[in-house]
DNA sequence: TCTCTACGGTCATCA
DNA sequence: TCTCTACGGTCATCA
């Protein structure tokens, strides 16, 4: 439909309102990061809003404040086992079935040729999936693991679950000087004794960021097979912010057949932090969700106009079903009043030509389905309640 | 919205027509058994046309032809082994993994205490699906049964993949005189040593619905639990028919995760008659969904006037989305014929005057989005096409 | 700082 | 005489 003068200036102002009251829940409207989403009761309005093409706006609102994968598992100083820090009441226990089940029969995949699976076996883990550690599908220790890919394999399933770590370390006890992350690299540092026998400095991988630390954030590391240092991985949350499986949904228009394929995406699990008997939470990483949505919507600003003309649509409809609503309410109303009216009239004692209930002070303009108009009605006529017009239907007018 | 006295007419034309075409299908709209259902095709019209509420036809739409399970594939006569009698394109052959596979790991389910399956024990099945023979989730001979049992069992993996017997049998060998279908009932007329004993008819079931027969549609037997006679299975579509999964969804509006409960249906597997690669079809009892339905639904009334309300419904956003596409074709050829006479108007020498393309012989009535009658075009005006007014805004008119 | 599945509908596609 | 899942959306409910 195409929208006349006025409704332009209507728009235009519901534009600016909209603005004013993204910016008053804290939602900033130049490049730099914000710390609210737009949430739907932001947008929730009851007038026909129309939302800023802005570009920045839109985009920042899919960077809102990020899971950072910064909080490491593998360092002493995060160590405490329970969540209390982050959490105020204290979550429920989680159900683990690896506490209690080492093989999942249930769990086991049909290939249709026998029940031997390939990726049981890292030499034939060809796919990009199973390439790395932290990708094994089912996160359990595996046939055929080093140690080393046992224990990294065993504190995925902790991340995965958010205990922690599998030896507790001693929170007063000096970190030592190659750490984790650094022993996880074994093929540089360690030779086959397990002595520390540390490659020289240029032959070390360094982060794919800053190419300068070659210390790496442990649980991207796990999880997502990323090199990135923690300084980084806190600076850069448009890369390396971890999402969660709802916020895919929303932000970046993907569906959950999409986020369920594990060829598709790394995945880190975590509990609830709703509970701990609840689903567990599903957290993905920008970069690779970022990556995968811009090609699935063409671009960048392809996927944008996508998400803003869903919400624009979400508001129309909100405010179709709003006002069918209180035409609903208005029509009951009215037929209330007037059978009041009636009553009072037949029984009382009123002065009907003062006190005409449904006198409208404008003509109505009667038109058939078909679009032909019929004629108007007498100026204070009674009105009844009933839609007796409709209007746009299959004629010329 | 309330309808006019012209809408009636028009309604009523409508539903006159919609019945002709009906009928002209080979719909009746009496009470006897139809031999067509009301295919979307038929109600696919593009005028608003409102289905007739009479409850028989609508009933009986839903009773159409029917699946009988009358094909008994336990007696000689039917015994064809491929289905070519029926199909006169020969079906792929099905693929069917009890063939390769007799214990299916990746079909165990966890039961978060182990993977011991009581109802893997016949003598543990107390449920209302497991009590039956032809329930048997798996429908694969299970550990526990007796020989009878284990024949049943497999028998019923034959009808689910349409392949007949699993003993064929002569076909020119004259039938014993006590039959399979009173084989099975062993605790009757067999003893121990499995001689024929015959107990006397008194103490034999009946047919539950001619109380007379003794001797029962295997079929429905197998897989229903359900002891009636070939007769009255013939003779009562309305209670005996199978519906494949699809019919019940579109005449019973059940949903998938209904029909897909095991203890809500027993349920039969058939290959599905377009290729035995497709997924197999699956056909369930009119007499339990219907009964399932009515319940649903609250009465047979209810669940009528549902299909009703959808039918209607899905024809009248046909009919908006028709209306719509006219409306921007006509749209969009009033503007090439526009920008056509403009050229014509500058390059040729067309009187002006009495050609006006786009005068409108009515008046145009100006309302604002918010309801507010702003006033007429003057007679004459040029109607470029764009829809410069709204109505049923907020306000009063 | 959640996730899953249900609902109503429609559709293509494939099996 | 078919079935399944995908899509877009919304929702309550429960976990």
């Amino acid at each position: 439909m195409g929208v006349s003068e006025e409704q332009k200036i209507a728009i235009e102002n519901n534009r600016s309102k909209l603005l004013e009251r993204l910016k008053s829940n804290g939602v900033k409207t130049n490049g730099s990061l914000l710390n609210t989403t737009v949430k739907k009761s932001n947008l929730n309005s009851n007038n026909t809003a129309v939302l800023t093409k802005n570009q920045n706006t839109i985009k920042d609102n899919r960077i809102s404040k990020p899971y950072t994968s910064g909080t490491n598992n593998f360092f002493p100083e995060n160590s405490k086992r329970d969540a209390s820090s982050q959490h105020q009441v204290p979550l429920k226990a989680m159900i683990r079935k690896f506490d209690y089940i080492d093989y999942d029969l249930s769990q086991m995949t049909d290939s249709n040729g026998g029940f031997i699976d390939s990726s049981m076996y890292p030499s034939n883990s060809d796919s990009l999936r199973n390439k790395n550690l932290g990708g094994l599908s089912s996160g359990q220790p595996q046939a055929g693991m080093t140690f080393t890919e046992w224990r990294i394999a065993k504190a995925n399933q902790m991340d995965r679950v958010g205990m922690g770590h599998l030896y507790q370390m001693d929170e007063n006890k000096e970190q030592p000087e190659i750490n984790f992350d650094l022993a996880v690299r074994k093929e540089y540092i360690m030779d086959d004794s397990n002595l520390n026998v540390l490659a020289p400095l240029s032959e070390l991988p360094t982060c794919e960021s800053c190419h300068k630390s070659i210390e790496f954030d442990s649980q991207l590391l796990a999880h997502f097979d990323r090199k990135a240092c923690r300084k980084c991985v806190s600076l850069k949350p448009e890369k390396y912010s971890l999402l969660t499986k709802t916020e895919c949904k929303q932000d970046y228009l993907l569906t959950d057949p999409e986020l369920e394929d594990r060829k598709l995406f790394h995945r880190m699990e975590k509990q609830n932090p709703h509970s701990g008997t609840f689903s567990r939470m599903i957290l993905f990483l920008r970069d690779e969700v970022e990556q995968y949505a811009f090609k699935k919507w063409g671009s960048q600003d392809k996927l944008d106009s996508e998400w803003a003309r869903r919400e624009e649509r979400k508001i129309i409809i909100k405010e179709k079903k709003y006002q069918k609503q209180l035409k609903e309410m208005r029509k009951k109303t009215r037929a209330q009043e007037f059978t009041k009216k009636l009553q009072l009239q037949k029984f009382g004692g009123i002065d009907s030509s003062k006190d005409k209930p449904f006198n409208c002070s404008n003509t109505l303009f009667l038109f058939s389905t078909a679009g032909v108009f019929l004629g108007t009605t007498g100026s204070g006529e009674t009105y009844l309640g009933g839609d007796t017009f409709l209007i746009f239907g299959t004629g010329c007018w």
